[in-house]
DNA sequence: TGTTTTCTTAAACATTTCTTTAAGGACTCT
DNA sequence: AGAGTCCTTAAAGAAATGTTTAAGAAAACA
């Protein structure tokens, strides 16, 4: 899979500290572009998406504090400052302002670098659509979401208890099953002893599966104990 | 709307640190869960989802290091770690490992507090799904700012419950939603168990789709599971 | 305030699934 | 091999679930 090229907007008005910041950004495998001033900075953000923001607070034209909250109107970028000033209540009130680090100069390359890996590697989890759960076993794919059931590449159509119980002989595939574990859990009630709802309910699922694939068996009787995925 | 309560695990073995960090938590307005070591830690875990945990690194039973993959292989809450190790070494390592912040002790509580908002803040940002202005299904497209909905090139007029049926089951195309779900979600109310309601409005919207489009075949029940888009 | 629209509830009817019954097959034990 | 037990499957009836329509209540609008 392609990765796209991370991107970090340095805005910076010290030549120096603006070089080496980039110098950090691009030894951490990242694209620096550099930015000498607020009203740059503007320019820049309007332009494209950035992946994370350095950002001092002392500069020419906007101020640092001004484009933090323009960042946060306008995009989701996470915003490191790094700041000369070393006021308690200035990070403070940063921070609580939105930004998601400060970084007070002067600052340790190895530190600054491990900080923005931080903030990419909580972003990109954060961004990363949650997988949706899937059980299977053998050529059978239970997706928990939807609820479809497919065999062989077919789409079965299963009762809802058919489908519990298959579900739940997947979810615990070495497993035996008795009647009454398969009935305890599905039907959530007592068990009273009327076995032959279980095995009907069995029978109907045995069905559907061998119409899907004929050449397989996929549940097993255990006589005298309950049922078994076939290995 | 009813907000969630914000429950944050707070595993320090140091009780007037760890009782310090707990008043912290509640004067920022959320709920502190205090935990004295790395398997009691380890507990509460397994017990629950947490939207936010402050781990100290040096721990009876497992260790802040231990604890940290734990979380971060189980969950996607954000970590902030307090240590007292000065060490810069450490701190680059453990940033690295996974951690989201590192404060040393001893810590301002204000910049504690501010910390704990901001990545909360993240947290919240990047899990709320972005507002798409439109979502489309097959010949089904529902712009979100007008609330217009065209199917086959047709407008259609629905209430407000119909478009909002819609726009759900149109939100996650594979996913079953359960009439619980869907009075959960729409109606915002704990399910009483009375199901008509829903029944009938899905009625309602299957009718306006079916006048639309006579040829297709939108909505699909899954008998005892619930309702879910046709594919 | 009066009218219109929408929502909720009730009822009649339709559909699907479940449970029970029963017959025959398969397995286990003597 | 035969008897007894357990399991499988088919079928019928019962139960549960779902759909649609209409009436009354509630909400929205003019």
């Amino acid at each position: 899979m392609e990765t796209k090229p991370i991107k970090i907007l340095v805005i910076e008005d010290d030549d120096d500290i603006n070089e080496l910041l980039c110098k950090i950004v691009l030894n951490s495998g990242y694209i620096p572009q550099p930015c000498f001033s607020g009203t740059e900075a503007k320019l820049y953000l309007e332009k494209e998406e950035w992946d994370l923001i350095l950002l001092d607070l002392m500069l020419p034209g906007l101020t640092g504090e001004e484009l933090l909250r323009e960042v946060n109107e306008k995009s989701n970028s996470p915003v490191i400052i790094i700041s000369a000033l070393e006021e308690q209540q200035k990070k403070i009130e940063i921070l609580r302002a939105g930004a998601d680090d400060y970084i007070t100069k002067p600052f340790d390359l190895e530190e600054v670098s491990a900080r923005i890996d931080s903030h990419l590697r909580r972003y990109k989890r954060l961004a990363t659509p949650k997988q949706t759960s899937e059980l299977k076993y053998k050529d059978i794919s239970i997706n928990t979401e939807s609820k479809e059931v497919t065999v062989n590449g077919r789409v079965l159509s299963l009762t809802a208890r058919e489908y519990a119980i298959l579900a739940l002989l997947i979810s615990s595939p070495q497993k035996i099953f008795t009647r009454t574990n398969l009935f305890e859990s599905i039907w959530s009630e007592d068990y009273l002893g009327d076995e032959n709802t279980v095995n009907v309910h069995m029978s109907n699922l045995r069905s559907k599966l061998s119409r899907a694939n004929p050449d397989k068996e996929y549940i097993q009787t255990i006589w005298g104990m309950g049922y078994r995925l076939k290995n």
